[in-house]
DNA sequence: AAATGTGAAAGGTTTCACAGCT
DNA sequence: AGCTGTGAAACCTTTCACATTT
């Protein structure tokens, strides 16, 4: 126990898979530019290489929507954009709250992605009390005392985390206790969320480190039937190297209590 | 043609699955964490929830890598620190260039994840020229013309793209005709790279609507047998609906020629 | 003729459950 | 007794290929 969830076990009612909903948001954005340039209509083809997936993939996606194109023809750009913005939820809006308002939380308050399609900062908040007021992207920042309040006057039901690693669970248990039930955590940290809350987690460190591995990979490729088995040898020669570096992550830590 | 690719087919010579290295980042946070405790062994159950994953999924990932751990005592976590770190490419260090330095981009050089573990910010690449010279955190930053030099000389194989949308594309194929081949994009593009380049992304609002998708649905949940079939009723209704909002997200859209 | 929508096959990922080692 | 390592089962995702519709 304890433990808590990570995603959902999928999707209720209607069953849109994970994966699908997932790229409904790429497909919007390529559908909102051909939206503009007065494009009336489009093949799963075309539009797949503007969203950068492959058009079976496509029209399987879209096949879960329900049957929006037109055999020998395509798919109704307007149309489709509505159908997808409704699907996601975007025909209304939603009010959201960005803590942390250091470099990150400063760069998400400007982010134009938030204020367009649906998404309004109803406010920004920092626990330094000095930046209570300043404006960022024109909009005043409020000290944390004021989370709840804002949190409930507002309405608010997604929270946006861009506090250091360390003040991350508190402010994520705060914003959860306030009527939070969906987080974007950009913390270097796993958060422990109760059931019905969804987290979703953006970490600048994990991506480069994935790329890294790639990175390697393509290295080694050239060098011969170097890159083996991992040689399970010298233990204590390895143990040695480990050695703490100061600060693991950019941040406290903060591993659970567990 | 001309789609390119998007990921890899998986791995080359040792195979470890994907889905298993998206998570080999986490591990390891988890066990730097334990190591500066001094914490010498952990089980599978124990660094799971540390990890916000099951125990299970744990192991099978680690069984990828090699048997690391000791039946009846857990995992020597010097040891796994070590392991992970090599297999990541991560004792190596990485020289990555930065370019866009905006809001965002001057949050990421600031992040503190890139300094530790194996990333070296390298430099900060930026098109205006009244941004050349000034320091961002403590690096001064060089203009777009110098990306090339910078680039080979440096030695650097991973970049950043921290532009806006419409600049990404072009700032991308610099990249990659100067040698980069692994790229982490958060500018809300889609990127055409050629095959052996590696491309991550990184999009605010994609996340941001994958949460109102699950939001929605956790509001209809309770108002009883809604959320039901999208009916295929109107569609000049529909249609009608739309209307361009200017921006459609944020920054200049740019999609594909294709 | 062109392009969607979709069963069925193939491939990948997670979970189960337990044999096997310490 | 305790905990890892792993086949096998269950599940999810992608791709194929083609019947169906306009």
């Amino acid at each position: 126990m304890a433990t808590g969830r990570t995603h959902r076990p999928a999707t209720r009612s209607r069953g849109i898979p994970e994966a699908t909903v997932a790229r409904l948001p790429l497909y919007l954005r390529a559908l909102t530019a051909l939206s503009e340039r007065s494009v009336p209509t489009v093949s799963s083809e075309e539009l797949a290489a503007a969203a950068g997936v492959n058009s079976a993939k496509l029209r399987k996606d879209f096949s879960y929507l329900g049957s929006y194109g037109t055999r020998g023809v395509g798919y109704d750009v307007e149309y489709l954009v509505y159908q997808i913005s409704r699907e996601l939820g975007l025909t209304q809006d939603w009010p959201v709250v960005i803590v942390g308002i250091g470099n990150l939380g400063a760069a998400l308050a400007n982010y134009g992605g938030f204020a367009s399609r649906g998404f309004r900062v109803a406010a920004l908040i920092d626990a330094d009390p000095a930046m209570a007021g300043k404006p960022v992207a024109g909009i005043g920042v409020q000290h944390t005392d004021e989370l709840e309040h804002i949190i409930e006057s507002n309405g608010v039901s997604i929270g946006v985390i861009a506090t250091p690693a360390g003040a991350a669970q508190q402010v994520c248990d705060r914003l959860v206790a306030a009527g939070v039930t969906s987080i974007l955590n950009f913390a270097p940290t796993v958060l422990t969320v109760p059931d019905g809350v969804d987290v979703r987690k953006v970490d600048l460190s994990i991506e480069l480190q994935i790329l890294a591995f790639h990175e390697q990979r393509k290295a080694g490729e050239d060098g011969g039937p170097d890159g083996g088995p991992p040689s399970p040898a010298a233990r204590a020669a390895a143990a040695a190297v480990t050695g703490h570096r100061k600060g693991p992550d950019g941040d406290v830590p903060a591993v659970m209590p567990a």
